[in-house]
DNA sequence: ATAAACCTTAGAGTATACTCTCAAGCAAGA
DNA sequence: TCTTGCTTGAGAGTATACTCTAAGGTTTAT
């Protein structure tokens, strides 16, 4: 059972463009041509196409995925390189979700101030509020972004000062 | 107490000419000029400054902030278009999150692979292994997976039954 | 006065990842 | 046979977000 590049694209929810992009780009060298040069992909190269899938999800550029494949089809002797790429892109995927969950914290902030505003019909109502009228968690969340724009003035005091 | 462009870069962690492009991309009309044209940061812009390099970390588009900034310099007519603009940004980051979680957990998967096998010496230690002998949590990433390659040739054979 | 160290804008260049067009080839049905 | 509908590679075009260069202006120190 073979499938074509329209099938696969429909399957991983790629363009069929970006799957012969891919190609072009040499990650699917492992994909085997028919007699008229057609890419024929077999049931065991989704696994691989998968996992490819998932690296580029995971933030990898095409780059460094055809550096990772070339390992890959080099065998056993490459295994330790390969799960060190694993490692630092596990990493890398963690620093991004604690970036993204930051960038939450301020987005449900922001909404609570949207929230409260819309019911006051103006924004002029935070002006002068006490931060007890405040969620706990909107506050926490307020105190973290002062901090950081404290952060700001603090060192460019000890700038100023040296 | 005012910013140069070069003061507010390093503390938002940004180069001076990622501020100048988001000042001609009209990202910062609000900030103020000295007589001499130069940008002239104040205390009471690091907030708004924040709020957009955190919308930038949330995944929007500069052209995105700026229709976001125009909304607010228009004033308090336009709280109920930004509170929505931001609970959609909300929910792309939640999905962004999931994601990436996804990405992770196949991550984790190779990590064990490849631990496996560097142990063994030979990626081939994995052709026969039976479920049992991996780690739940593996075990579980792992049928999911199966899950999803199988639905790719789930929807192979209905489409070649119709 | 003049050089250093900032600032400014316009606009060109770069990197990444597609995205699309085109011309051509092949296979199957009317 | 001819049209339809797929495939192919080459290569051009697009979108995004920088990133840098160049030319010029101001302030400050020597």
């Amino acid at each position: 059972m073979y499938y074509t590049v329209c099938e696969v694209a429909k399957r991983l929810n790629l363009s069929p463009h970006t799957i012969r992009f891919y190609s072009k780009e040499g990650l699917l060298d492992f994909v085997e041509r028919d007699q008229n040069g057609n890419r024929i992909f077999k049931e065991s190269d989704f696994e691989r196409l998968f996992i490819i899938a998932s690296l580029k999800r995971a933030g990898m550029s095409i780059k460094q995925i055809r550096a990772f494949t070339l390992l890959c089809d080099k065998g056993d002797s490459t295994i330790a390189q390969r799960l060190q790429i694993i490692m630092n892109q596990r990493e890398a995927v963690e620093e991004q979700i604690t970036e993204l969950q930051d960038a939450l914290d301020v987005l449900k902030y922001k909404t609570w101030l949207y929230e409260v505003a819309l019911e006051a019909g103006t924004t002029a109502v935070h002006d002068h509020m006490p931060p007890e009228d405040m969620p706990p968690n909107i506050r926490r969340i307020k105190e973290r972004i002062r901090r950081l724009t404290d952060d700001m003035e603090q060192c460019y005091r000890n700038a100023a000062n040296t």
